[in-house]
RNA sequence: GUGUCCGUAGCUCAGCUGGAUAGAGCAACGGCCUUCUAAGCCGUGGGUCGGGGGUUCGAAUCCCUUCGGGCACGCCA
């Protein structure tokens, strides 16, 4: 369905045709002065130069045509030769109906044929998920939402850091420690244990631990580097006992991705592709993409319009080893295998962006993807704590994520319970809900390219722009639609008449950007349109709460109207919450 | 050095495919609860959009330049 603003250039751009002059002038716009018009047409300005009159004269040969239209209730042309636009009540109301009656408001939604894959998470194996991980979870998270409410078919992809270094790290680390285990015992033939030998907490301590030692002892680096030799040829004992390390840390990560309601639908990662980088390589080789150069195997990725020297994407490291280019470029070969994608979407930290531009052109040149496949790399910022430097415990270190939303959620239970008559129970529900909210709107508020300054303080506050006034916000609705329902009256959104009064219009124009806001937000990989939206429908909501005593209202078609006006902001909030990964309570 | 991003109110941020008087929130100050959740609403004060130049009828927005800051720049991921 066409968006509102567009119906709306659709008639003012036949009045300037009309009017003798060029129709692509009649674009309509929201109104920078609400105190003048709702809406405005700044085109006779640019037909001045071209028809050789004032500006005025032309805006006045428009107005004179579009004074007749059902669409607007006002049309005035002022100097210096804007066109103000007031939409009229009925044409507001015809649009909603319609809007409201569309499965997806009014969105012109694809057909299901396009496949995304979204690269996001990437969190490393036997390591804690720290601050830094948020944005990645929260933001891919959100895209995938998104893009799937779009109607694509959307896969997302987690990307486990599961097969470098670290890996030989901890396998030495454990030998050294417990050399009797029977995967050490490479005579041993006979079925593994199927519990591992150890916890999540112990890999969390001896991963940093086996990390320290091996940049001081250079004796267990040769053994770590030894052990993920032995672990990528396939030694089978510590194939089993890589194995555990992924199960344990793996179970603990799904448990940290749920906290923040954040889901994968792949569980891969750079072990995934190993056993096809050999194949790679050799058709990179064969077909004359890939040269030595400094003993590395590259591929040259520079091109003539480039303002900067790109340095060659490196497939192999001058010892034959892969790196991270390797599994990626790999993991781009398999994923065009598997799935065919029409797109894929890096959702990762913004200083990867050379990086991924030689990725990106590397798998081009080389026909790793297809013409048609595009890769968008969508960097984000970095999490700033107060003094806007990297975000950092007190001590200097990364804060874990885990003890993080803890922080916010034990916050926020404090404050529920001062604020409200609640049992304990239900207020930790609430709490976890609520700072939930608050923790991922307060990350995607802002532009996802830009650094951000993390106030916990800030984010929990429950006024102004922040995830819990939101809420707030729906809950009251749900809170009157319950009253509603409690005398017996059912809200239904055919029940919206014209609005009335200003508070009314405001609310439904707020309301039916719903579709260009969220194409908008599609197109630019931006989360904070949505939530832009989502604060804009909340203030202009209850500014018409304030006006409009809905359940005292004594005109029973307005009384219905209204409580279809609430029925769809309340449509509409959840379901732009849902793209931005949370919701609301029943109640807070 | 090269490239890139950022610089908007005291603080945190929108706005950037050019339009009228640059918007929010926080903080400050002042109003509004016997009435649907006042965790709300309404209002006041606060700005040479880092500086300079250019293009244009018109620039926070486009171009150039300069200052300040972040980040990246072949064997890490």
């Amino acid at each position: 369905m066409e968006k509102f603003i567009d119906l709306l250039s659709k008639e003012v751009a036949d009045a300037f045709e009309k009017a003798g002059y060029d129709a692509n002038l009649g674009k309509v716009n929201v109104s920078n002065r609400p105190d003048l018009c709702e809406y405005q047409c700044n085109g006779a300005m640019a037909a001045a130069k071209v028809y050789h009159k004032a500006p005025i004269m032309v805006a006045n040969d428009v107005v004179e045509v579009l004074k007749d239209s059902s669409v607007f209730v006002k049309v005035e042309a002022v100097n210096p030769g804007f066109i103000n636009l007031d939409v009229s009540p009925s044409a507001l109301k015809d649009y909603i109906l319609r809007m409201a009656a569309d499965e997806k408001f009014g969105l012109d939604a694809h057909d299901g044929s396009k496949t995304v894959i979204i690269d996001y998470g990437g969190p490393n194996v036997a390591k804690p998920l720290h601050v830094g991980h948020l944005r990645s979870a929260v933001i891919g998270e959100s895209i995938k939402r998104i893009y799937r409410y779009m109607g694509d078919k959307v896969i997302g992809d987690i990307h486990l850091g599961d097969w470098g270094l670290q890996m030989g790290l901890i396998i030495a680390e454990l030998r050294e420690r417990q050399p009797e285990l029977v995967y050490f015992d490479e005579s041993f033939e006979g079925e593994y244990p199927s519990e591992a030998p150890f916890t999540i907490s112990d890999l969390e301590e001896i991963y940093p631990f086996a990390s320290g030692k091996s940049k001081e002892d250079e004796a267990f680096k040769a053994k770590a580097m030894e052990a993920t030799f032995k672990l990528q040829s396939g030694v089978r004992g510590y194939r089993a006992l890589w194995k555990h390390i992924i199960n344990v840390s793996v179970a603990d990560l799904k448990r940290n991705y749920n906290n923040l309601n954040v889901e994968f639908d792949l569980w891969n990662g750079e072990s995934t592709v190993h056993d096809v980088i050999p194949g790679m390589v050799s058709y990179l080789k064969d077909n004359g993409y890939a040269h030595l150069d400094q003993g590395a195997l590259v591929v040259d990725v520079k091109e003539e319009t480039d303002t900067k020297e790109i340095p060659p994407c490196m497939i192999l490291k001058s010892d034959g080893a892969s790196l991270y280019n390797t599994t990626d470029l790999a993991t781009i070969m398999e994923r065009m295998r598997l799935y065919n994608p029409d797109e894929i979407i890096y959702v990762v930290d913004k200083r990867q962006d050379l990086y991924f531009e030689q990725v990106f052109r590397c798998a081009r040149k080389t026909k790793l993807v297809n013409e048609n496949t595009s890769l968008k790399f969508l960097g984000f910022g970095t999490v700033n704590g107060k003094d806007g430097h990297a975000f950092k415990t007190r001590d200097g270190g990364v804060l874990r994520l885990e003890y993080l939303i803890n922080e916010i959620n034990d916050k926020m239970l404090e404050k529920i319970l001062s604020g409200r008559e609640m049992s304990k129970e239900e207020a930790t529900e609430i709490s976890k809900i609520v700072a939930l909210s608050a923790l991922k709107y307060g990350d995607l508020s802002n532009q996802a390219s830009k650094n951000y300054i993390f106030d916990i303080d800030k984010f929990i506050s429950f006024e102004g722009d922040t995830g819990p006034y939101l809420l707030y916000t729906v809950v009251r609705i749900k809170s009157i639609l319950a009253k509603a329902k409690e005398e017996g009256l059912e809200a239904d959104t055919k029940n919206i008449i014209e609005p009335t009064d200003a508070s009314s219009k405001n609310l439904l124009k707020t309301l039916l950007t719903f579709n260009s806001v969220v194409e908008n937000a599609y197109d630019e990989l931006a989360p904070h349109k949505i939530c832009a939206y989502l604060y804009d429908m909340a203030n202009a909501f209850n500014s018409f709460y304030h006006e409009n005593n809905i359940m005292k209202e004594e005109d029973s078609a307005v009384k219905a109207s209204f409580l279809g006006m609430l029925k769809l902001t309340l449509d509409l909030a959840e379901t732009s919450m849902d793209m931005l990964g949370f919701s609301a309570p029943e109640k807070m």
